[in-house]
DNA sequence: CTTTATAATTAAGCGATCTTAATTATTAAA
DNA sequence: TTTAATAATTAAGATCGCTTAATTATAAAG
């Protein structure tokens, strides 16, 4: 059990608002693009990893190092990825999100957000500005730690 | 493109940060499972709907309902929700999330908080008050919007 | 009462996504 | 330089999750 700090609970509650607001319409979202679950897991690692190896991302997908491959090929046709020769090490393939699926990613966000519309009409102006500060806040803090 | 609301841009860009910290590791906690895409859409659907029917599930996930049968079957046996008739309409199912199937949402959810606790211990009491009011005045709006 | 419509399930088949095992290429060690 | 280790890929096969089509059960309409 976490402690019974109101930050946390509070976070906690929020979160699962979120989520359950969110969740639904991202897979739907997700689906209808035709990515898999492994493919929106690589997509959102490489996304703040910067960029990592084939067996690295399988590792942190839950599965083998081949599967991983085989996945890569589909997203790389799909021009969502690209895959190069790391020249440190020529064995070592480099990965990086292009352009094209950075956005994809930005699309599927963004595809979640419709009920944000509907707070936001129930919220007073000064409402606003109080959250918009608070989540400046959490995002100046958050950009620190790591 | 939506209007250039700060309220807008920074909830935004907040999500994006949230759901790059977090998602990777709900889905590795997924697969873990043993929790398809579908499941998964499914138990959240479930949590903020009450109950619903095959067919309904199936639309909003995008399958057919012959698939929405199938996964619920496997959510069934893992007891994750419960399938019984409708009184009102026999041909119907009601399908509703079992204190198991909650849990595991719940799990899902705090796999991915460990950055909180990091994010938590960069912020002082008073910016720790700050924002869990913000999030208790979402919270509230919210729960009247639905 | 019979017909039609609707909800869920079942069955068969297909493609996607895994797995293990073998292969290729490169690097590190003996 | 030979041998061993590592990274990625390829190939073959299994399993999963989907589709369509047929089936069962119930409700609504003629």
């Amino acid at each position: 059990m976490p402690p019974a700090d109101p930050f946390f609970s509070t976070f906690h509650e929020w979160i699962e608002i979120f989520m359950h607001r969110s969740m639904c319409r991202f897979i739907h979202h997700a689906r209808q693009s035709g990515l898999s679950m492994s493919m929106i897991g690589t997509l959102f690692h490489l996304h703040h990893k910067e960029s990592m190896g084939v067996t690295d991302l399988g590792e942190h997908l839950g599965v083998t190092s081949a599967a991983a491959s085989q996945m890569l090929d589909r997203l790389v046709q799909l021009g969502l990825i690209q895959r190069s020769e790391d020249p440190e090490d020529r064995r070592v393939k480099i990965l990086v999100l292009t352009e094209k699926g950075f956005q994809a990613l930005e699309e599927g966000m963004r595809a979640q957000q419709g009920w944000i519309k509907e707070l936001s009409d129930t919220l007073s102006a000064e409402e606003k500005d109080k959250i918009t500060s608070a989540m400046n806040l959490m995002i100046e803090k958050v950009n620190q730690i790591s």
